[in-house]
DNA sequence: CTTGACCTTGTCGTAGCGTCAACGTGTCCA
DNA sequence: TGGACACGTTGACGCTACGACAAGGTCAAG
């Protein structure tokens, strides 16, 4: 037999077989005298053993060690650790289409997608069009979201369900018009002042609670300190000047009332 | 955000980010005055998006291109392909266990192994020890099954369950010991002749005939014009001259019969 | 001034082959 | 006899999705 017939025989390219020779899975066979490898029975039958134990999963290294320690228990640990992980990989493949299911099933309502089901349905009650300091927060939501370890995820997601209460969504939208306003403004333009005093009444405050009671596991990796407002640091560097420094005096009214 | 932060953000490495940014998966942020990289919370977003559609198993390729013909349906059904794949990914690891669940199952009785439980069972009962020729014959048998299409498996080797029974090991004995005999005599030896006459009334024929008879999808890949004699050239490659002339002998009888 | 924790680019390694390249061999057919 | 064509040979690079170095530069703290 040449290599063509034999990869034919096992069903493998002879790309294959040769690699196996590289790595002593299979004996160089002799050669005939113009330098072709000449296979033997005893080769065909080998090879596909190690096609049986490849398709099985098993890595060649693990399956040139069996055939080594040849015969026995050894491959019997070898087929259970196997299973073992091939048992995982069905887990994991499981809950990858189990997500995979809800996100399909959302799609189908709403075409945001790459954020939780959940996520999404706060994001759709919360949508304000038009506005760059909304759109931000959205963003941050999302990122939040996916950040979250997904185990407590509704559990995280109920601290903004007040955002989407009707009365909420409403005074959303002046909140985030009258901050959209100083996205030019200097630092010292009169509207801070107003808007940081006027801040605190509303529902940030509740939210910035919501969080700053939060279990530490509901928070995101960043999120040290939430009351000083150390968690913010990423949103500030999108701000203007003036819309960080309303939050900044916001900041330090909420620590002064403690 | 500096990468450390934006990785650490994201749960991955941030070689994984500059990988990302290698394959304009994520674009590259501004850089600050010392060549660090300055990310904002869209980066952060983007990345996570990217890590969710990954998670899922989809391929970075793939995962580009969907962010690219951004939105919509083109998503739905990559997912749906995807879900598919998965599906499949699903049955082929069941299939695996089943068969390392029948492995496992057979290797309990007999540690032989790298068959099909089946053909275990035929090897087993076939059991001749001593003859160089049946353990050729065994290798043969053992190739055959691995070779065979799993789905006919059961069929298959019913063809040679006939050679398992009592009368016909018993007989299969003599015969090998007789072939044996022939390893190292001449082709020209005054045995071959006799032993060529007696064994087409014996099961050599049978099995023959039976292979003859099977529809094609039963035999090796190899196995044309069963007939002729063709699917033992292998064979012939490892039998003495005399065992070979043999077996000619046999096929130019059993041809003369029709 | 050093230490240590970051950051930078670049290169090699991983598994299991696929896919050239550049060449020799052997058979068939005009 | 010569050319096409299918086969064989070795060698080297390509693929995925990064991990693990190397050999440096940057920056804040002790």
């Amino acid at each position: 037999m040449r290599i063509g017939e034999l990869a034919t025989l096992a069903g493998v390219s002879t790309r294959t077989v040769r690699h196996y020779h590289h790595l002593n899975l299979l004996p160089e066979p002799e050669r005939l005298a113009n330098g072709y490898r000449e296979y033997r029975l005893r080769d065909a039958v080998a090879l596909t053993r190690v096609r049986r134990l490849a398709e099985l999963g098993m890595s060649l290294d693990e399956i040139r060690d069996v055939l080594a320690d040849d015969q026995g228990r050894e491959l019997r640990e070898v087929l259970l650790e196997l299973d073992a992980d091939l048992a995982r990989q069905q887990e994991t493949i499981g809950a990858r289409r189990n997500r995979l299911a809800a996100l399909l099933a959302e799609t189908d309502v709403h075409p945001d997608s790459t954020v939780s089901p959940e996520m999404a349905t706060v994001l759709r009650d919360l949508s304000v069009e038009g506005s760059k300091f909304a759109e931000m927060d959205r963003e941050l939501l999302a990122l939040m979201d996916t950040v979250a370890d997904p185990a407590d995820r509704a559990e995280f997601i109920d601290l903004f369900r007040p955002l989407t209460e009707p009365e909420a969504v409403a005074r959303g939208h002046a909140l985030y018009a009258r901050l959209d306003e100083l996205a030019d403004a200097d630092p010292g333009d009169s509207r801070v002042a107003t808007l940081a005093a006027h801040l605190p009444g509303e529902m940030v405050t509740a939210m910035l609670a919501n969080l700053d009671a939060a279990p530490d596991r509901l928070r995101p990796p960043t999120t040290e300190n939430v009351g000083g407002g150390e968690w913010l640091t990423t949103m500030y560097s999108e701000m203007s000047a003036a819309q960080a420094e309303v939050f900044r005096l916001v900041m330090v009214m909420l620590r002064e009332r403690g």
